[in-house]
DNA sequence: CTGTTAGCGCCTTCAG
DNA sequence: CTGAAGGCGCTAACAG
């Protein structure tokens, strides 16, 4: 067995209480009677157990982030990574280990029981959830990223749908008139599953007006989405199907993720098409790749690593008893070389 | 005042053991006792204390990862990252939480004594250090990653020295005999600190055998070593350094990191030097990046997916009293278009 | 099938 | 300056 506090006390000749002194609050005690404690906590390689602990203290050292996949799958997305870095700046700030709470099969909100932390971040979580409610009622702090800004929940974001609007005009600026967009899976996330997500909804918007400017809308001829998984492999997919779509295939792809554009990518060497003489392509988040690839990507860049250092600060607010509001982050239209005009009089390439 | 197993027991006229079977072992209990019981955990929206019920059950639900540097540092390093997604399969496998501990004031020995975990996965701590001795006296199975192989540690990890060798043969095979290594800088990890990672050092013996095959050596007139930070910026300034330094400038740079190596790509863009014309460039790891960047990079490939998954199922091991040994998974020599022959007569370019 | 009784290991008022 | 005692919230023998 290992030793505790008492075995400590007891080889010393002294209570518990002067052990527990000598290690977090000497100067309350003698020297002398310090140094002799200390001596035997050396000797024994005493080791404070970090759980009793803190049950009685409420402290953990410890930041959550509540994942709405399991941790192979988010952090091989280059965007999540940037959100976890950031969250990790603080953690380095305040001396804080940061601990990833994927869905316990399949369960977010079992995660989110189990977290033993002293604030939460969560990925997409909105207010009226019962993630969100069980939070609440554990009354842990916490602060949803990317999420729903409502009076009962503090959210970090961007303005999605006004990102959305300056890409999209940028394409239709272009003269693109035949335009797919390739939008988010709907989180496993929300209770009532199905339904796009929130950010999803907020860009679609975004495209909307941008589209509306010209008399146009989603469901227009030309138009069209389709809801991919945020990964290289689903934007392939879904680019190859689009583009193998004879003479309505689209003159541009415009995907929610640089992951699902890079897709795109893929798909346009697999069908000997050129960037963006064939196929105007444009992202979002940029990613550290979108700028490195050929061409490089058009997207909108998405402050991640702001997003996690936000998002922390304001938890640790949340658990100091301070109030805090949402916090919106900026976020801007890169433009780079995967987005020109279509070709005149050209019709889309077959495949 | 959140409510606990005990309010729930008055509440239902029950004992609060019959509250915890009603809650962990159903089946033990009436159907109906149970049916009341859970209607009052639903009314109160108890949700039992993760921290006490580890205190009791000595199990957190949790694996660690013990890292030599702070979080936003970490994953800037996609290897890194693989790894952890490795670590993250199991996680998802198991049903458990990945906790991210960070040296707590440059400490890494003081993440070590904090980490409320199952078991802890480490990068590059050795078998004679206080951490691993710490980690013995907590009686906390570990698993090294990149360590050492000893008999008190269990390690998962490569065979760096072949690695390396084989890497250094195709350098020299290709002509090459003015070539400086970028090594890895030494983790502030060591209590001995100062000294190479045992990485390192057998990276190095491994370039050293290729070299002695020629009659040459690491101290050979043309041949160099310099210590650079495992990054981009870190393997730039070390380039741009050592290609400015006139007639002596290398015809090839072996770098122990992709980022490192890279980094020569970025001064190589500086100096208006073409690779490999002017220069071979080889690195270490095959982060996602190394096939993708112009020429493709020539490197040694590491299963960071399949160390950190290996580590994990072997911790795991450890804590279900299994007894295992260490771990050396296979890494592979891959030449892409970095590296070619030496540009004959051409002396070494100067910037 | 259910309740009683102890702890788990630590911190922390309150006395002395 | 130090000790005694209680409690954090939960689980787990052991009885009944």
């Amino acid at each position: 067995m290992r030793p505790t506090i008492k075995d400590i006390a007891e080889r010393a000749g002294v209570s518990k209480t002067t052990v527990s002194f000598a290690l977090n609050d000497p100067g309350r005690i003698s020297a002398e009677t310090r140094k002799r404690v200390m001596d035997i906590v050396a000797e024994l390689g005493y080791v404070p157990d970090p759980v009793a602990r803190a049950l009685t203290t409420k402290r953990h050292g410890a930041l959550g982030l509540l994942l709405p996949q399991p941790i192979h799958e988010a952090l091989a997305n280059p965007y999540l990574c940037e959100i976890v870095r950031g969250i990790g700046e603080l953690c380095e700030e305040r001396g804080l280990a940061l601990t990833m709470l994927p869905p316990v099969k399949g369960a977010v909100i079992e995660a989110a029981r189990r977290a033993a932390v002293d604030a939460l971040l969560t990925i997409g979580v909105g207010p009226g959830t019962a993630v969100a409610e069980l939070l609440h009622r554990r009354h842990l702090p916490f602060v949803t990223i990317d999420g729903d800004e409502s009076a009962t929940t503090v959210n970090v974001g961007i303005d999605d749908e006004a990102a959305a609007y300056a890409l999209m005009r940028h394409i239709l600026g272009l003269g693109h008139r035949r335009v797919a967009v390739l939008s988010l899976m709907p989180e496993s996330y929300l209770d009532s599953a199905g339904d796009y997500s929130r950010v999803s909804c907020l860009r679609l918007a975004g495209f909307e007006r941008a589209l509306a400017e010209l008399g146009l809308g989603l469901a227009s001829p030309g138009i069209g989405v389709v809801a991919v998984e945020g990964s290289l492999e689903g934007g392939r997919q879904a680019s190859l199907r689009l583009l193998s779509d004879g003479g309505r295939a689209p003159t541009a792809i415009v995907a929610m993720s640089d992951a699902a554009a890079l897709g795109a990518y893929e798909a346009c060497r697999e069908l000997g098409l050129a960037i963006p003489r064939d196929l105007s392509v444009a992202g979002f988040d940029d990613i550290p790749n979108a700028s490195l690839v050929y061409p490089p990507l058009t997207t909108v860049h998405q402050p991640g690593l702001e997003k996690g250092a936000a998002a922390a600060t304001l938890a640790l607010a949340l658990l100091a008893g301070e109030a805090v509001g949402h916090r919106i982050l900026s976020a801007e239209l890169v433009v780079r070389g995967s987005t020109a005009a279509p070709r005149v009089g050209a019709p889309a390439p077959r495949s």
